[in-house]
RNA sequence: CGGGGAGUGGCGCAGCCUGGUAGCGCAUCUGCUUUGGGAGCAGAGGGUCGCAAGUUCGAAUCUUGUCUCCCCGACCA
């Protein structure tokens, strides 16, 4: 893409509402634009890395061995009714009538209406086990959303749902999404900490959050130190063995945010016990029967006996993600894209677009770079060469690559690595094959 | 929802106290000079001062109402 014909409103100004990191740093790199408290509007660049994020989010779920689906944002109030929920929601719910003055509502989340999908549909223990899972547009009407994207009101999540005959079953459910997170987070770039958490609204007995890690996270998180060798990629992508030895040794060490960490009762001791920074951006829950049993989902099982169906619900914050991998990951200058969420690999500057050497030289390199697939954003625009590494710098691809008359005496291009500033040079002929995967 | 703050050109702000018809920096446009880390000079365009009512000869400025946004707290992917 050329920068010369991208749209890519970047600021050099930082806009005043903005406090933290991820939230100055959407809005300067042109990623996203506010519509009203906690709604976004999601501009090129920003919504190449939320789909890049869902794209691995996606994936992951599909090895696991879910199948994706997608339910509608506005949903009916009897649903919600059957399960109870329509009164126990509260406020967050966004009501809304229709012209027959039909109570609705922007769905929050989705357990009602995927158990309306599936009675319909499982009727016989032998459709069993089933996984399905949506990445879809939700609003809860928070009473104060802040930080930008990281705690909008509209955002896009991926929620799943697990359906198995019996309890053991919907625990190994439970336990291929456990390792499914890791996974996601471990390819997102992100280190992660599963911690036991209340169920909350949706019910349930066994629940788990995934806080990332970082610098600049909203709650502190402590955690034992043996989690910094934990290592969620080694984790092999097999899912029919059994998983619990995993979650058990993933969770046999001690982590807790800072509202259920009690320093006295804390059984860590203290050398053993890290501090740090954290995000929520994943919440798993198994329930067992709470919606199945309220909204008559069953099955027949072998022995011809109706039961009701064991479910768990899955979430991950995409939109939130966006905002989280900003917070772990960025300096005084800008944002530092991990590889595989950035939205172009490489920035190819031309710092003499006045220099007809130079541009020509820019010019082949970017044809060059088209033809091998390597997605590069070229900075193609008549400005002063400080403008430009800055701007490069501040929406944080990994990779900038620099061509100008200077270093074309020798036939050389500068590539800067954005994550830890070191500049090589490379020759022109090379710089492709560089990047190029193979 | 409790407490605090702010709405003036695309962004950041001054002006308001003490009413007299709107200003600065950045950005934008034109020209010239410049060009390896957010250039210089000269010129230009762009604002119902959030909205509504009121006071006044006259309101960005005073009064009342209202909407929106932000920050801190309790809650949340």
């Amino acid at each position: 893409m050329r920068l010369s014909k991208y749209f890519l409103p970047t600021l050099k100004e930082t806009p005043s509402e903005a406090k933290i990191a991820s939230h100055r740093l959407i809005l300067r790199a042109g990623m996203v634009r506010q519509a009203s408290a906690g709604i976004y509007s999601w501009l090129p660049l920003g919504l190449k890395v939320l789909q890049k994020i869902e794209a691995i989010v996606r994936d992951e779920q599909i090895a696991s061995g879910a199948q994706e689906i997608l339910m509608p944002t506005i949903q009916s109030a009897d649903l919600w009714r059957e399960s109870g929920r329509y009164e126990d929601y509260g406020k967050e719910m966004l009501r809304i009538q229709d012209r027959h003055k039909r109570d609705m509502l922007y769905g929050p989340t989705n357990e009602e209406q995927i158990t309306d999908i599936v009675r319909h549909a499982i009727k016989s223990y032998k459709d069993l086990p089933k996984n399905l899972f949506q990445i879809q547009w939700k609003f809860r009407d928070e009473i104060r959303p802040r930080f930008g994207v990281m705690r909008g009101r509209e955002f896009l999540m991926k929620d799943n749902y697990s359906f198995d005959l019996d309890e053991a079953a919907g625990r190994h459910s439970y336990n291929k999404m456990f390792l499914a997170y890791l996974r996601t987070f471990a390819r997102l770039g992100l280190k992660t900490i599963p911690m036991a958490a209340d169920a909350g609204p949706i019910g349930g007995d066994l629940s788990h959050e995934f806080i990332v890690l970082a610098p600049t996270g909203e709650s502190e998180v402590f955690y034992h130190k043996g989690f910094e060798d934990f290592d969620a990629m080694g984790e092999a992508a097999v899912y029919d063995k059994d998983l619990q030895p995993l979650v058990d040794r993933w969770t046999s060490l001690y982590a807790a945010t800072d509202n259920k960490h009690d320093a006295a009762a804390c059984p860590v001791k203290s050398s053993d016990l890290k501090t740090g920074r954290g995000i929520e951006v994943g919440h798993i829950f198994f329930f067992g029967t709470k919606y199945s049993e309220a909204m008559g989902a069953t099955v027949q099982g072998q022995d011809g006996e109706t039961t009701p169906l064991q479910m768990g619900s899955y979430g991950i914050g995409v939109s939130r993600l966006v905002g989280a991998i900003i917070e772990a990951s960025h300096d005084d200058a800008g944002i530092i894209w991990p590889e595989a969420v950035a939205p172009f690999q490489v920035g190819l500057i031309n710092v003499r677009s006045d220099n007809e050497a130079s541009t020509k030289a820019a010019d082949a390199l970017y044809a060059e770079f088209l033809k091998a697939g390597v997605e590069v954003l070229y900075d193609d625009r008549d400005e002063r060469p400080g403008a430009k590494f800055s701007n490069m710098d501040l929406i944080g691809l990994p990779f900038a690559v620099t061509i100008g008359p200077r270093g074309l005496e020798t036939g050389i291009a500068e590539v800067k690595n954005r994550a830890t500033g070191e500049r090589t040079e490379i020759k022109l002929s090379g710089v492709v094959k560089h990047f190029a995967k193979p």
